[in-house]
DNA sequence: CCTAAATCTCTAAAGACTAGAGGTTCAGGA
DNA sequence: TCCTGAACCTCTAGTCTTTAGAGATTTAGG
């Protein structure tokens, strides 16, 4: 019988968030106190370690939704499971890809600006110009956007 | 002299980010028709050029506004921009690390399921238990929290 | 029994947009 | 010149995943 205080510390997972998961579904609602508190069991501890690990890993909520219905159900074929991760491993390939760019650009930029004056700097010269652009990150916008991974 | 929907198709930027964008007073309000519809000119397709190129870059809209400042003040010293830079170069860095890390987890995962059922599922199975887990994925979840990089 | 810490619910904020409603203006063709 | 349909206008409200606070209540330890 854990507090959510004691749930949150053990978990990781801050204790408006886990009432959040409450709310959305996430968490079951655990049994209560006379006085209206949560008390969580182990069970409870396990689920959050779980969705903490996943939303670590860069599962989304939704994704992570599915993943805890199949564990419900232990003998469906581990399929589904695999073609969550499966794509969340390309996303996060994509993701790599994008920010190794990302990261020479800055580098590029960083080590070039000698600490001269606005006009000539290539923080901004870079960003300004496209066709300064060393590297082409186009307007796939979406591929690391809503974050958290 | 543009509409805001051409300005929109040029620059990769919807029409409704640009119009938040002048809200937000990233950009400047543009000269009306006498029907009040938005006119632009090329400074502010080059300015909105900027803006979602840094957005791109992960930079967040603070961040620009800082850059677009110090653009404004060509002869201010660069060192801002660079600062502003360097600390973009080392949060790049570090998600990149994070990712790679939940790369070779994900690897590990997915390769490892042959197809069973979902109660012997490597996924499952490492995503609810944390001693199984390859790596340290820390607790520091604003490491890549806001995206849109 | 008393008190301080923890909990409760509820509301609102964050960031960076996006979507829709309901109404107006523009540009090209008949 | 008029018409039509696409594009534009403002405004409100929603997205997503939390996080923070206010004000009230409960709990556990001394």
């Amino acid at each position: 019988m854990m507090t959510i205080g004691k749930l949150s510390v053990t978990a990781g997972v801050k204790v408006p968030t886990i009432r959040y998961y409450e709310d959305i579904g996430l968490m079951p609602e655990p049994e209560r106190t006379e006085g209206n508190q949560r008390r969580y069991v182990r069970a409870h501890l396990e689920r959050l370690n779980f969705i903490r690990h996943a939303r670590d890993l860069g599962f989304s909520v939704e994704a992570i939704r599915d993943l805890l219905s199949l564990q419900a159900t232990p003998d469906a074929p581990c399929h589904d499971a695999d073609r969550i991760a499966a794509d969340n491993l390309a996303d996060v390939r994509a993701k790599i890809a994008r920010l190794k760019k990302l990261e020479a650009e800055l580098e590029h930029i960083v080590s070039e600006c000698a600490g001269g004056r606005a006009g000539e700097c290539n923080v901004l010269a870079t960003l300004a110009d496209h066709a300064l652009c060393m590297t082409n990150h186009g307007h796939a916008n979406n591929a690391l956007d809503n974050g958290s991974v």
